[in-house]
RNA sequence: GCGGUUAUAGUUCAGUGGCAGAACGCCGCUCUGUGGCAGCGGAUGUCCUGGGUUCGAACCCCAGUAGCCGCCCCA
């Protein structure tokens, strides 16, 4: 039992992933990995820490993200003339896969990059169900120059699509995509200014939460749970009103090409979101929420957000580079596997694989013998325990039972004879099987 | 950062001022080379940590720590 003040225990936010549920996440990935694959991306891997100004720059150092949530430390200087640089613990990867388009010049290839990236990320939040301090991200971006069609609301309704896809091979029931256009570099801006000139006169009326957010981040009075504020919110501008013509016509594009796919999704004028960088496209897919079997998750039903970013790049001392990504929370969307009964076909199966045989050395001296065979077993492909000489017998057919369909006995006999026993458990069937057939015989 | 709630065996939990418990799991025996069932026996504890009250604290009080739930925010 951990003690609070024990060290040998992982720090707050944090946790251990053990088997089975290891084996969950892994089958996770490789789908993930086999849809990707699909659409013509390629894995990228990038550096667990960045120099803290990329996410100063990129993701807004007015984010909650950069503000309060990162863990930042100074490194040494590594000379007496040089100063201490800060490093930062990446609290999401967009950022800084983007930064290695720019260092890499994969623009210059001129090719339309299609990236995803498997792993952790790190934000200081207070944890929470389907929320911790280290979590993992199951990401993709496409960018590019704008010659590579980087910018083509094509990209984004095949994204939207892909996700639709993966979610649907991963067997999440229940979800849904919303979808929303928060306009361009330029849009955004004029947008907010207006909404924050409508909020003036009101903000008296609405709740405490509500009139802080009014001053920090009037975006997110938008999408308030409120219900006494909802009228009011309502009559708010909408940001459908300020989208330039390009914009607009980018968004219903999206649209056309996302019904012509038939992926359904519900267009939703107050889905803000959170980072800095988001222009036009901005989507989430949810799950029901708290209260709801199919969930998994508290509150927290966004399973994944993202959205296009096309001024990143620039925004970071680089080319133009339009892109658009999103993030998936790998550990929400575990959460909700492993809560909704439809996981049967990723879990019971995978986590009651039994192997194919249990080898039951008779004594000790049996023991290399055993270990052996087993080689032999397993060059050949099958899954094998080895079970120790010293146990009793009854004991390797317990242990045998419960982790594999076929137990081999060796003892004396069959060393002697190289005849060995063979015992199904699910039919309770012996027989005696030559070394040489072995093999064979341990795949029925 | 704020609020609520919880912390006892490997696990899930009961116990609520007076000997530390159950179930499951584990080990052994019945049964020296044949499991699943059954019977019998056994081992396992910083009762989260530190302080206080008390003749006596797992239990009451205070403070910490951690988990969970929610707020904020986000994946």
């Amino acid at each position: 039992m951990p003690t609070p003040s024990n060290p040998l225990k992982a720090v707050r936010g944090t946790r251990d992933l053990l088997p089975p549920d290891t084996a969950l996440w892994n089958r996770v990935e490789s789908i993930a990995r086999s849809v990707f694959s699909r659409y013509g991306f390629g894995e990228i891997r990038t550096p667990i820490f960045e120099d803290t100004s990329l996410f100063a720059r990129g993701v807004g150092e007015e984010t909650d993200i950069v503000s309060k949530e990162m863990y930042t430390w100074e490194d040494r200087a590594r000379a007496q003339s040089e100063k201490a640089q800060s490093l930062t613990l990446r609290p999401e990867n967009t950022a800084g896969v983007v930064r290695a388009y720019i260092e890499h010049n994969l623009g210059d290839t001129g090719q339309l990059q299609k990236l995803f990236y498997i792993g952790p990320q790190f934000r200081r939040e207070r944890p929470q169900r389907g929320r911790y301090r280290q979590f993992w991200q199951i990401g993709v971006e496409v960018l590019g120059p704008v010659t590579s069609g980087s910018e083509s609301p094509l990209r984004d309704a095949e994204v939207l699509e892909m996700l639709a896809t993966l979610l649907d091979e991963l067997g999440i029931k229940g979800w849904r995509l919303e979808l929303n256009s928060v306009g361009s570099a330029t849009d955004r801006p004029r947008y907010v200014a207006a909404l924050r000139e409508a909020l003036a006169p009101i903000k008296h009326q609405l709740c405490e939460d509500n009139q802080r957010r009014a001053e920090t981040n009037p975006l997110r009075v938008l999408d308030s749970k409120d219900p006494n504020d909802q009228a009011l919110i309502e009559a708010l501008p909408r940001i459908a009103d300020f989208l330039d013509d390009s914009s607009r016509e980018h968004f219903s594009q999206v649209c056309v090409a996302l019904d012509a796919c038939g992926v359904p999704y519900t267009i939703n004028p107050r889905l803000v979101r959170g980072l800095d960088y988001y222009t036009r496209t901005t989507f989430e897919f949810t799950v029901p929420s708290s209260g709801d079997p199919a969930s998994g998750l508290g509150t927290q039903n966004a399973l994944l957000g993202g959205g296009r970013y096309d001024g990143l790049s620039e925004m970071l001392g680089g080319p133009r580079a339009p892109g658009i990504g999103f993030a998936i929370g790998e550990d929400r969307l575990i959460l909700t596997l492993q809560a909704q009964a439809g996981a049967p076909h990723l879990a019971s199966e995978m986590w009651e694989k039994k192997l194919d045989a249990y080898i039951a050395p008779l004594g000790s001296k049996r023991n290399a013998a055993a270990l052996a065979l087993a080689r032999e077993l397993r060059r050949a492909g099958l899954s094998v325990e080895v079970g120790d000489g010293a146990f009793r017998l009854k004991k390797s057919f317990e242990a045998a039972d419960r982790v594999a369909r076929h137990i081999v006995i060796l003892g004396e006999d069959e060393l002697a004879s190289g005849i060995l026993t063979v015992k199904t458990f699910a039919t309770g069937e012996q027989t005696k099987i030559a070394q040489a057939d072995l093999a064979q015989a341990l795949r029925a």
